[in-house]
RNA sequence: GGGCUCGUAGCUCAGGUGGCUAGAGCGUACGCCUGAUAAGCGUAAGGUCGGUGGUUCAAGUCCACCCGGGCCCA
């Protein structure tokens, strides 16, 4: 009449299922969070308290998102729900970026689907459909952003179209305006002379195309002061695949680093068209490309020097005496793009046709010289080819350069010609009409770096803001440095106009604030269209003619809307303030929202909009290259939600270091999933433990045993980390421990070592109850803990517990009494451990020889010095037992014998490994002598027996 | 090509100012338990610290160059 031991055993109970399935179960989560009201909720939580503004940066509204977006999203999440939980107020406004060439361009490419040019459509229409193309992708990424439990208004987000938005973008616009830093310049862009158009880099589309090549001689007219200098009378050679720019040539470049020959000719061939005994100055690695290439056959080197000493020089324009247009001079600059790769080594500069060239020109004060219409055609100023075509179209409307043929020919004619060749190489076409590009300079709008000392301003606003990473200020701070004048102007249909007049007589931005405030008016009311809906004499006003006024019809650059979030979301919602406490996004944006919102604060308010800037680093596919289909290493957010759940997802964010460039893939993905299994039955073992506790039973922090201390004493370490790392933005270190405490000091020791309590221990006894506080106090500490990382699970565990309670997400961290912090206890705990790990591994012998199966049939004979004894001292032994789950323990002062087990790494203890003694207890498993003194229950031990007769249940 | 940046076990990460046989967790293999069970416990194997050269008594840690990634420019 054996009794059944094991309904008398406190087992665990719960409903909280080992398996989550997120994928399904987190939208259903979603849908109470949203009929609660959580977002609404937690502001009335947060009223009164310490406000922490993280301003969402906008994400275009085009397309699905991709794991980029969620790693952002998924982080700001982290920060917002961290900072509340701290204790702060941390509302979160979502916003898009809606204008632009991309969403511009999906509507272009609709009607040329149908057949139509986008020129045919009127102005407003086309505008309109653009507008509600954003529309529809903000829904979409709004329901993709959701479903990965960011929380924030996702019902009145921003965006960078609506009216208000808009208006407020013309109101900053004027700032510059009036302040006198929005200036009327001109800038080489790529131009298209059959389309009569700029295009933007993204219309362009690289082809293999066959370009004349010049070698053409510059002669120095002074060369720099000091030694007798050995480029006297010799001639600078550059080497350009557009001969059709030299009209345009204003400088010449060199490479400070490159090492230079000045050579005499001695030597050439029949046709060349070099002299024996001219000087000429390149690139001593190119020496033998271009004497080749020129016909030389021989020749002698007077001079070497590094491209630095050239500063300085001066030289003529090749048509200097044929054309009074080119009396000029042309000087020499170090150009960091100029190589030895091929050419001379000295690229020939007209500033008003290259990227470079026009930097290059603006840096030291050459002017931009206009030498091309629109129509492709040089301007009648220009001297030799006034009226000559750059480039036509001849039979069956092949494109050709006739300019390049003429200007070779003055260039012979003039004697500076010294070898002519082709080349075919990658150059920029015209997606439409696949006819080739030129740079061509053109009027823009600027805002000046210097005018209102806006550089200077930025820069000291980028030293007063605090960088996570610390590095990435440099990268800002270089990059404010060396920047040109922001040019905001664009070609363009789909933005924010540039509203502004331009005086037909002087040519100057009319500066009037009572006509920008009517043009803000309108916008306000009836948005940005109304600029090109109305008649300007509505914004001018009665005392100024419309005729007398150009109204510019460019739209902004699309950086200066973004740029501008923080003065029509920050300062316009209540909610919100300025201002932000951080920004938060990709490193590229170094180059862009971070770049352009500084410089937009800096113009109209003295400051950047932030008080701190994090950047992440980008998503590489799994084998650390950058995601592609060809690689096939793409990961969708939308998979991993589907299939995994946002919870893995978010697993990943704050596992990985956002500081470096992160990795995602299965592999990874399926580590994570396996840590949130550990994360989860951690909970779970909680929860089943937990059930059938009542407040009632729970005991103060001094009547527990010391194991709970301890753990106590771990829980508040835990609680100074947490809050230290949630402050400082860094979640991955934050992360690695949290898992760990769950995985090894609770899962495979607190937890394993209190089984045998809170199983079988009577249910009034001391240690079960404070075993269950403890428990009590673990699961409140961790739903908080965890409820930032995985808000779906957090939610779960919590309400599995207490289903009447309000949401974890209204809660902030659990104050831990300090008290519970004891560094002695956690020393002497880990002396502890180490003598435990000897015992453990004392018993591995013993069960790989079969000996034993289960520790529990162990009694071992701990040999240890007097200091490590010391730990053990005042405790009962069954309670050291317990902490090595063996059913005895004994101490011994005596040496132990040679065969004992010892560790390398844990010095002075020896384990004699000895069968427990006795019999096997019915209820508890251990093997005591005891079992079977008690009549009423022979096959127990006298805990067990207790515990039985007593009930409890 | 230029600026910034990264490269430690299969994976995610630790390794102040150079100093013992380079650590952790996960995964893997093997074993145990069968009262957290598609769970729990334990043990073990796994690293030319991207490569080469240099400085030094001593380098994953400093320097140079190279290779391979990444972001931004060109």
């Amino acid at each position: 009449m054996s009794t059944d031991y094991k309904t008398t055993v406190f087992l665990p109970k719960t409903d909280f299922p080992m398996k989550a399935g997120l994928a399904k179960r987190e939208p259903e989560t979603l849908q109470r969070w949203e009929s609660d009201g959580l977002y609404e909720r937690m502001r009335e939580a947060g009223r009164g308290r310490e406000k922490f503004i993280l301003h969402d940066g906008p994400p275009y509204a085009n397309g699905h998102l991709h794991i980029g977006h969620a790693l952002n999203k998924i982080l700001k999440d982290v920060i917002v729900r961290s900072q509340q939980m701290l204790g702060k107020d941390a509302a979160f406004v979502p916003g898009w970026d809606c204008h632009g060439l991309p969403i511009e361009w999906k509507i272009e490419e609709k009607y040329r689907a149908e057949g139509k040019n986008k020129d045919e459509v009127p102005l407003l229409r086309f505008r309109q459909e653009c507008r509600e193309f954003a529309e529809k992708w903000i829904d979409i990424q709004r329901g993709e952003f959701k479903r990965l439990g960011a929380v924030g208004d996702w019902s009145n987000p921003y965006t960078t179209m609506s009216f208000a938005a808009e208006a407020q973008i013309v109101r900053e616009l004027g700032n510059f305006l009036m302040d006198g830093s929005l200036y009327k310049g001109a800038k080489p862009v790529l131009w298209s002379i059959v389309e009569k158009t700029a295009l933007a880099e993204a219309e362009v589309e690289y082809y293999d195309h066959t370009s004349t090549t010049i070698f053409v001689r510059f002669p120095v007219a002074d060369a720099p002061e000091g030694a007798a200098d050995p480029v006297d009378g010799a001639s600078v050679v550059i080497w350009t695949t557009t001969p059709w720019t030299i009209p345009g040539n204003r400088a010449i470049a060199f490479g400070a680093d490159i090492d230079y020959v000045v050579f005499e000719v001695t030597a050439v061939t029949e046709d060349s068209n070099a002299r024996v005994g001219e000087k000429i100055v390149i690139a001593e690695a190119l020496v033998g490309e271009v004497t080749q290439a020129t016909g030389i056959t021989g020749h002698e080197i007077s001079a070497r020097l590094k491209g630095a000493e050239l500063e300085g020089t001066r030289c003529r324009h090749p048509f200097h005496d044929a054309d009074d247009y080119y009396g000029f001079e042309v000087r020499l600059f170090p150009g960091h793009f100029v190589n030895v790769e091929t050419g001379s080594g000295f690229v020939h500069i007209a500033p008003g046709h290259g990227q470079d060239d026009w930097e290059l020109g603006i840096a030291h004060g050459v002017p931009v010289p206009d030498t091309v219409g629109p129509d492709g055609l040089f301007l009648d100023s220009v001297g030799l080819f006034a009226g000559l075509p750059v480039m036509a179209l001849g039979k069956k409307n092949k494109p050709y350069f006739p300019a390049n043929k003429a200007v070779v020919g003055k260039l012979a004619e003039a004697g500076a010609l010294l070898a002519s060749g082709k080349l075919v190489h990658s150059y920029p076409h015209s997606w439409r009409s696949k006819a080739p590009l030129i740079f061509r300079n053109t009027p823009q709008w600027f805002i000046s770096m210097e005018k209102t000392d806006l550089r200077e301003k930025a820069l000291k606003a980028v030293d007063a803001t605090h960088f996570v990473p610390a590095q990435s200020k440099n990268r800002l701070r270089s990059m404010i440095e060396t920047r040109p004048d922001w040019c905001v102007s664009r070609q363009r249909a789909w933005g924010v106009p540039i509203t502004v007049f331009v005086d037909k007589k002087s040519g100057e931005p009319l500066r009037d604030q009572a006509v920008l405030d009517r043009i803000i008016e309108a916008v306000e009311a009836e948005g940005a269209d109304a600029w090109f809906a109305s008649d300007p004499a509505r914004f001018l006003g009665a005392d100024r003619g419309s005729g007398d006024y150009e109204q510019v019809m460019d739209i902004l650059d699309v950086w200066f809307d973004s740029g501008a979030t923080h003065a029509f979301v920050l300062e316009k919602r209540e909610d919100l303030a300025w201002p932000a406490s951080l920004y938060l996004e990709g490193s590229d944006q170094h180059r862009g929202w971070f770049h352009s919102s500084l410089l937009e604060s800096c113009g109209t308010r003295g400051r950047a909009p932030y008080e701190a800037v994090l950047t992440h680093g980008f998503v590489m596919g799994g084998d650390g290259q950058k995601m592609s289909k060809s690689l096939g290493n793409i990961v969708s957010p939308q998979d991993v939600v589907g299939t995994s759940g946002a919870d893995i997802l978010r697993l990943w964010v704050v596992g990985s270091d956002y500081s470096e460039d992160l990795r995602v893939g299965q592999e990874i993905l399926k580590q994570h999933a396996d840590v949130y299994r550990r994360l989860r039955n951690t909970l779970r073992y909680l929860l089943g433990n937990l059930a059938a506790f009542e407040g009632s039973e729970r005991i103060p922090f001094e009547e527990m045993p010391e194991l709970e201390r301890w753990v106590l004493h771990r829980l508040a370490e835990m609680d100074r980390h947490l809050r230290k790392s949630c402050e400082d933005y860094q979640f991955h270190a934050l992360f690695t421990e949290l898992h760990s405490f769950c995985t090894v000091d609770l899962s495979a020791f607190y937890f394993d070592i209190r089984k045998d309590s809170l199983y079988c221990d009577r249910k009034d006894s001391i240690r079960r109850r404070a075993a269950s506080t403890v428990l009590d106090i673990l699961f409140d500490c961790l739903t908080a803990w965890l409820a930032p990382f995985i808000c779906f699970t957090a939610e779960e565990a919590w309400l599995a517990r207490f289903p009447e309670a309000d949401s974890v997400h209204l809660r902030t961290f659990p104050e831990v009494p300090t008290q519970w912090l004891n560094d002695t206890l956690a020393a002497k705990w880990s002396v502890i451990r180490d003598v435990r790990r000897v015992v453990t591994g004392a018993l591995e012998i013993e069960r790989a020889a079969k000996r034993i199966g289960s520790s529990l049939q162990a009694a071992p004979v701990v040999h240890a010095t007097a200091e490590q004894g010391e730990a053990f001292a005042g405790y009962a032994v069954e309670d050291i037992a317990d902490l090595f789950i063996t059913s005895g323990i004994r101490f011994s002062d005596a040496k132990p014998p040679a065969d004992a087990f010892t560790l390398q790494e844990v010095a002075g203890v020896a384990v004699v490994p000895v069968p427990a003694e006795g019999t096997k207890c019915e209820r508890c498993w251990k093997v005591l002598n005891t079992v079977g003194t008690d009549a009423e229950h022979p096959t127990v031990c006298p805990r067990c027996a207790d515990a039985v007769r007593y009930g409890g249940r």
